[in-house]
DNA sequence: ATAAAATGTAAGTAACCGCTAACATACGTA
DNA sequence: TACGTATGTTAGCGGTTACTTACATTTTAT
């Protein structure tokens, strides 16, 4: 089954894209991981590079995207950006360890890594302006610039994604998450100095 | 002079792992960058780890904190806490791009850099606590545990830190940074739709 | 001025990288 | 059965990596 193994290096290049960056992955690890001979992987994929362009394809908001646009094409504009952003956020967490890599790469090295991630995101910002523009030339919206609108609307929840990303993960080992909120809710909410001194008290 | 010698290739090395990453960080080019032979390099420090090693402990905030430690002992606690604050805010932002890398390759591969990391992050939290553990044992604060205290307090302003990074940072190439803001605003504060209608009412 | 220490140059190691060639084997389809 | 397609195996290519050896040269200290 062709479909199959190729599904297989795809699952495998994106967990382990994931875990080690793109210049970590290794393709014999990768081609380990997915069961099957190194060879397979450059049958399938003509490169590493086109490998990671089609994990990228594959795996994240982007095709889920475009399979939204459709239906929310007769949406209230409101309730369609709900929606994109609900269904982004949801992506985010889905592939968070994917998108603290591609985070971490862009704009870095090598080059070729740079212009996948870009390409990627132009491909991201463009769709969703299409759906401005045409609510814009329809006369439903004002008229500002709709890849900017785009990119500002998907910074927003990236933003907030990764505030909260922040937040959660001190990783602190073997720790009950439970007992790290309540302690850090006890020192926020209630201070740290002796309940009833006054701050600039202590020295 | 052996110490600038050292300097010139403490100083390339966090230029080039600051760009491109631990991995993509390679010891002829930091050599290069550091207008030095490559065996230099390895003449000072014994591995490429240990050279790692030595520009985190040398241009992070831990030496900076180690050195305000005296300082603060004496002031009220408050504004000690604000001087550290500060500081860290401080040297973050110098060092951001070290900052967005350590925190993508954090807990990645290989697995002698996370080490290398890890070991840094408790040897910051362990300063700090030791602070904290004093104060509590004078009486002057409340008994909590002063490691995830310590946690908190850094995670706090590192957080904020990256949430501000993410807005700042969209690499709109070329276009006016004032420009991006500007339309920012204009989307968010005027919203996208036509003034006066209601949001609802838009197809 | 001279010895010691620091650096440069050149060559090369072993390991690993992405990627390929050559050939054998399994398997579904006709 | 016979054939085409997908895969496995093995071996290896050319390149790069971190790191080394051997030796010449420069710089520094005394």
């Amino acid at each position: 089954m062709a479909i199959k193994t190729r599904d297989k290096i795809l699952n495998a290049g994106l967990k382990l894209i994931s875990t080690r960056g793109y210049l970590g992955a290794t393709t014999k690890e990768i081609a380990r991981a997915a069961g099957v001979a190194e060879l397979t992987v450059f049958r399938h994929f003509e490169s590493k590079e086109k490998l990671f362009e089609a994990v990228l394809t594959r795996y994240t908001f982007l095709p889920v995207l475009k399979e939204m646009i459709p239906e929310i094409a007769g949406m209230p504009y409101e309730k369609a950006l709900r929606e994109i952003a609900g269904r982004q956020l949801q992506v985010l967490s889905l592939r968070r360890d994917m998108v603290k890599i591609m985070h971490a790469e862009m704009g870095r090295y090598p080059e070729k890594v740079q212009e996948i991630y870009h390409s990627f995101i132009d491909q991201l910002i463009k769709v969703l302006a299409a759906y401005f523009d045409g609510l814009i030339k329809k006369g439903l919206l004002r008229e500002f610039d709709a890849e900017l609108g785009a990119r500002a609307f998907f910074g927003m929840f990236f933003s907030y994604f990764n505030a909260q990303e922040f937040l959660m993960r001190k990783k602190h080992r073997t720790t009950d998450q439970d007992k790290v909120v309540s302690e850090f809710v006890k020192i926020f909410v209630q201070g740290t100095l002796i309940p009833g001194a006054e701050e600039t008290e202590a020295v």
